[in-house]
DNA sequence: GTTCTTACGGACAACGTTGCACGCACTGTG
DNA sequence: CACAGTGCGTGCAACGTTGTCCGTAAGAAC
């Protein structure tokens, strides 16, 4: 009476080395060696090892791994799913690891610093090599020590580290790219809307780069730069353009801080009786997908979430195999001129306000 | 000279039981009873153990603990994260788990079968406890042959099954609800577009149940559906409109198996220089988030994706917790009224069609 | 004062890997 | 023909937990 590993009642168990080498009639370590792709093995070997994997579909205990070093995981922390461009950057990261034996794991890490941080351990918890994450909110300090311990890369925070690596779109650059843009069409009265930088100075997050990008290329062409702080959504570019367009002198561009406020600013233009783009210029920044459609045609900025992160994983990976010097990665965006953006009409002419209904 | 188990030269070591151990004086084994909420701990003893948790700021190394069992995590797995639906799932799974030692960790299966399976099985290497699957596209045998292996609970898929417990909204009464909208409205050719099968009936994924429910509730109306496949893509939608808006008798309403879909529907009634809703109404369903704001305004179906991650969440911990009978739990949809569905024009009469600019 | 019970704390054997140390046949060389 | 060198396979000690088993001491019952 051997023990058995199983009983009538249980599961049928999933087949570890030691059930391979019995397979194979060699020792376990073989087995392992084979796995491992270590010297010292036979042909021969190899094959009947390979045979015995294959037919009982044995597959390595990531647990078990990890206890002794790798676990072959890459932890990837996003903010928010519904972002149309973390998504972008997680694809990237997939296709990016395909064909390597690392696999990434998400978690979604919520709207406040304190929840991102305990996704964070929850992710250290579980033995991951290397960490992404994502546009976090948390203080560069804390980052620093986290990239002390764990091999990091952050994307879309500017500003340069010494212990983890970051990859960002240029966004002082594709504000300027969308300021140029409007002057060239010949507004000089051009709006952002942007949202409270959340006190992260100098290590900051998009929206103060793209307001950093837009204030320097007013100033570069002369103009005075216009701000209005509400939040990245339809409401808060909504109530960003009620309050632009309230005055008398109303501005001939809104240049929102992003897509998805840019869809309340249109929202709040026909509201006013605005023709867009003859009455007002609205862009974005981001290109979401719904900017693309026929019914927005939305001028905006387009920063290749792809591109992102297969770089992001890239330095990750240089990064587990030893490199501990830090590395900063800046991919250049570009300008997506659409149907919202178009000469403004001379000020004072009649017709430049109409009223509908 | 005891041997050291950090050199100068390492990071900081994670503590592990050993080290609070000492740390609190006491054996390893009395701090894991103490982890673990065993019988057989003093008061003093808790105390003190839980001050050197606190002081080295231990966490357990989820590796190990899934060597003796269980790990602690969740894996859900869907299929891509632009969906407006899925993230919202994972939200409702995210909340349900808080407070519960249990923590999720996602992964994008992507847009194959063979790819989504991957997916689940680099899950299962990583140990998880259970697994939560939105709307997978394999078949449903290779589902009950997984479901005999680990708990499972699948999302958005329409049928029973023996081996996993289910959660879907109810799409046949959706698709019912919106039917009967229409119908009531004064509708009464009502063109659905949708999508292939799949193949995979009877446990179908959405857009198959909608499908059947529009059928149904036509029939029951005396009306004869009208079906147009194509994707469900912006794409998709403004080719099935096109197609459904080119012959001499025109429908009243296209009713979109998808939002995305209705605004391709949207920007072809715009090119065809039709007025939404007076010479075409145009319904959606999934309720993204642009369905609702004021450009678009798009009446649509609602299926709740936080109750459904809810729910899931109940259901798999219980078959954590050892049930073996099969749930299935439906949720039921809610009509969204909003500005793209209006009573028809008579038919015939003039202005009926009328063409812009 | 003896025995029985109970409460508490510690020892220890897994769990499935990795990677080093070891041993045993063969080689080729002097 | 002895002997070092090499190629190949095995043995084994970790890694950090869980949970069972066991020993001891204090308190209760007689």
């Amino acid at each position: 009476m051997t023990p058995t590993r199983t009983t009538a009642t249980d599961k049928p168990r999933r087949a570890t080395l030691q059930d391979v080498a019995s397979e194979a009639g060699v020792s376990f370590s073989a087995v392992s060696k084979v796995i491992r792709g270590a010297s010292g093995v036979s042909p021969q070997m190899r094959e009947r090892v390979t045979a015995a994997i294959e037919k009982l579909g044995y597959r390595p205990h990531a647990g078990a791994r990890a206890m002794r070093g790798k676990s072959y995981t890459i932890g990837v922390m996003i903010v928010e799913m519904s972002s149309p461009f973390q998504p972008e950057v997680v694809q990237g990261i997939t296709d990016a690891l395909e064909g390597t034996p690392y696999q990434e794991v998400l978690i979604a890490g919520g709207l406040s610093p304190a929840r991102q941080k305990r996704s964070i351990e929850a992710l250290m918890d579980r033995q991951v090599d290397g960490l992404i994450l994502v546009a976090p909110w948390m203080e560069a300090e804390w980052l620093e020590e986290l990239g002390a311990k764990i091999p990091t890369v952050v994307v879309a925070r500017h500003g340069t580290a010494i212990n983890f690596d970051t990859v960002v779109d240029d966004e002082y650059q594709g504000a300027r790219l969308m300021v140029d843009h409007l002057v060239s069409l010949g507004h000089e009265r051009i709006v952002h809307t942007s949202m409270p930088s959340g006190g992260l100075e100098p290590f900051v997050l998009s929206h103060t780069a793209r307001r950093y990008g837009y204030e320097q290329a007013m100033t570069r062409h002369g103009l005075v730069p216009e701000i209005v702080e509400t939040t990245y959504s339809e409401i808060g570019g909504y109530d960003a353009a009620v309050q632009a367009l309230s005055g008398n002198d109303r501005p001939t561009a809104i240049f929102a801080g992003a897509d998805i406020a840019a869809l309340g600013v249109l929202r709040a233009a026909e509201e006013h009786g605005l023709q867009v783009p003859e009455d007002l210029t609205v862009a974005g920044y981001d290109n979401i997908y719904v900017s693309a459609i026929g019914r927005i045609s939305l001028t905006t900025v387009d920063q290749s979430g792809q591109l992102t992160g297969a770089n992001s994983t890239r330095l990750l990976l240089e990064r587990i195999e030893g490199r501990t010097q830090p590395a900063h990665y800046v991919i250049a965006p570009q300008l997506v001129p659409r149907h919202t953006s178009a000469a403004p009409v001379h000020v004072g002419q009649p017709g430049s306000v109409s009223v509908q209904h």
